[in-house]
DNA sequence: ATATATATTTAGTCATGCCTAAAAATTTGA
DNA sequence: TCAAATTTTTAGGCATGACTAAATATATAT
């Protein structure tokens, strides 16, 4: 059973590979963690005797499969706790993320099992982002950036993809939430920014928050 | 905040104080949580400077206010997370301890309220157990321990001191659950085990599964 | 190519929560 | 009452998961 500590790091090390593409280094992972390079390292080093990633000195950490499946675990039970959070206890999508947080390292198979079952087995969280099933499978649906939306065309808003609590109530403010249309009226080449219309409301959002918002294909 | 391992420390405190009504001696806690007397010794100072109960040296140790609250916190979640999984998770009685020592831990004041909400409130767990209100209180139901039924006497059993998943399984194996009728045909002096009927079958329980099956008084 | 900047690792420290072994206090019983 | 048994505390250690500071490896730029 990996600890608490160790599950958090092998579920940032799985979002950084889907973000970069790439092995991840030291630095990145502490930054994201809020934690020291050097408290990584020795994580690293631990986690690669776990035989859970494998970590080659100064270049950088890549999960195994063994690793992949962890990750995949506490993503799965995050995001069902999630959606219990907000379906059954009325919570809103910006306060479950830290409750989830805590959430996600309860350790029974069953209980994850017959949570999905009570949800009727949910295939997105209240962010729109994909659940893993009981094997790690997931279809990510496929969404496109909004940045990439030309002015003129609307999409679907369908998924977020950052947590923090400020910034899904920053959505909400504005009434941008899951489901609804969004269109691209003007872009803005010096800084990114973009003016939307939502509602026949206008108005611009910067960079930043477009590039965590993500519409239907 | 306390940590978990304090939280386990005074939710042992408060049960051994309510089933022993005097200062708790290092050595039962010690023996309650399988830990040595040391670590023992060395949690109470801890929580001791923390202001959370009151020990002294080679005497014992007793909550005071601030650590009974802490108590009741730690059991109101826990039943009330036992109640979630039987009711509305399909589990069975004697599966939920063990899951319920985890979710029994986690921070956040909101989800508990909401969790008790969802469940209409409930005032027992399914253990017969009471669980105590957002401010800490209960009413305990009178109730009678099997062991003080005269021979001849039906009573109504209603709750079980006893989380232990081996011990619940016996009882469902032998029809002894929560609002059955248990009739003493026979009581053993040299022993102290009885002879009961239930649904018109008749079969002899030791003292110590007597002691832990609670009847409506 | 090599000096400088950056990234990473190593070495040593600290708090938590546990342990063992030894010392000290308390209780028991002859 | 006072020696033995028991209980409790103290002293010192260990693993985990963090840290700082220093050393080392890699990358960058002139």
């Amino acid at each position: 059973m990996p600890t608490k500590s160790e599950e958090n790091y092998i579920k940032e090390i799985y979002a950084l590979e889907q973000k970069c593409n790439a092995e991840v280094s030291t630095n990145l992972i502490a930054e994201k963690l809020s934690a020291k390079a050097s408290s990584v390292t020795d994580m690293l080093k631990k986690l690669s005797k776990k035989d859970l990633l494998i970590y080659q000195k100064y270049v950088g950490v890549k999960l195994n499969s063994k690793g992949r499946e962890i990750a995949l675990s506490v993503i799965r039970k995050h995001r069902l706790w999630e959606t219990f959070l907000v379906e059954k206890l009325n919570f809103s999508w910006s306060e479950v993320h830290e409750i989830a947080e805590q959430l996600e390292h309860i350790q029974s198979e069953k209980l994850t099992d017959q949570l999905d079952s009570f949800l009727n087995f949910p295939t997105t969280d209240p962010h729109g982002e994909p659940i893993p099933n009981k094997n790690g499978e997931f279809t990510r649906i496929k969404t496109i950036c909004l940045d990439e939306l030309k002015e003129g065309n609307t999409g679907v808003f369908v998924e977020v993809r950052n947590d923090s609590d400020k910034f899904l109530k920053f959505l909400t403010k504005n009434s941008i939430i899951i489901g609804c249309s969004i269109k691209v009226i003007d872009k803005e080449d010096f800084d990114n920014s973009i003016t939307i219309e939502i509602d026949d409301k206008q108005f611009s959002i910067s960079e930043g928050v477009v590039q965590n918002l993500y519409l239907k294909r």
